[in-house]
DNA sequence: CGCTTGCCTGGAGTGCACTCGAACTCTCTA
DNA sequence: TAGAGAGTTCGAGTGCACTCCAGGCAAGCG
């Protein structure tokens, strides 16, 4: 049981690095706009790893990335918008069989417009209720933190006296 | 004491199983304050599955919850409150490793506070930084689910004509 | 020429957060 | 007294989203 047997309570005063947003994780921007990237630039320039993208493109989450002549991919700005949409989903929690099945649509053409609408619309819904959420338990913590905060001032002044 | 001891047996016409958010998972309210609630009971009101309830406890996620003459998991209103808080930092996207790490500080008593603190105002700014993330996602879905309904609407027209 | 670097593939492995199964106990009802 | 039903434990299994590995190819450099 992984949980269990976590380490000794670092007091990790450093930031953890791993947590970031589509827009940190940006954070190299597109290189001069040749429109050909290679998938270490995109995965630079994403925040995802070139595993990530492989396994993107495995399971039908990418339309078709071009090759080079030597079988290399070469991802387009298209490609980067692409990746930029999914990453946001992502981010905002929707499944990754979802975005599957919108890629799906996507390729599918002009015939599945209103189900594309459809699936963007009640992920929209999903979003603004997690939004609630967040702002209620934002409620909370800034509470608690309160009362801790109130503790501690009591406590140092005590030792102050 | 075993007849007081043992659950009303709550008629639930209505448990289709939970996809939801704190909220709505409370769907059943707390039974009323007997102070000594059944695990079945606790899962119903919170939305957790039974199999959860034991393993947060296994991983030390709860606080000791006290035990009837036979054994069996008696929890109270404090222990629904912590589940609360719990669920709350959950459906905001703390880690488990991170809750159990709280609850121990909880348990060490109160030279802990200042670490407490520490601990959920990182997650405020966490929570804070996922609802901007959330909210620049609207817009971009506002914006996407604008062109689809545009296109839908024009493909509509054409056809009324 | 050999070395390094960067990329390729398919498949196996990891970590998290549950979720379930097997085998058992206890209490109540028919 | 037999069976249903709710509870117990510990360990194993599941699903998701990556993440890594082995083995190999192609280009550039000293």
């Amino acid at each position: 049981m992984t949980v269990l047997d976590t380490a000794p309570a670092v007091v990790d005063t450093t930031p953890p690095a791993a947590v970031c947003t589509v827009l940190e994780r940006q954070r190299h921007g597109r290189p001069p706009g040749r429109d050909r990237y290679t998938i270490s630039e995109v995965a630079d320039c994403t925040g995802l790893s070139v595993h990530t993208l492989r396994w993107y493109e495995r399971i039908g989450l990418m339309p078709h990335v071009d090759r080079s002549h030597t079988g290399q991919r070469r991802y387009t700005d298209r490609d980067l918008d692409w990746l930029d949409l999914v990453g946001r989903l992502r981010l905002t929690g929707m499944p990754v069989a979802d975005m599957v099945r919108y890629a799906r649509l996507v390729r599918e053409g002009e015939h599945t417009l209103a189900e594309r609408e459809r699936l963007l619309t009640a992920h929209r819904e999903d979003v603004r209720k997690r939004i609630a959420e967040l702002r209620s338990t934002l409620e909370v913590l800034d509470y608690k933190i309160d009362i801790y905060g109130e503790a501690r001032r009591r406590a140092e002044a005590a030792e102050g006296a």
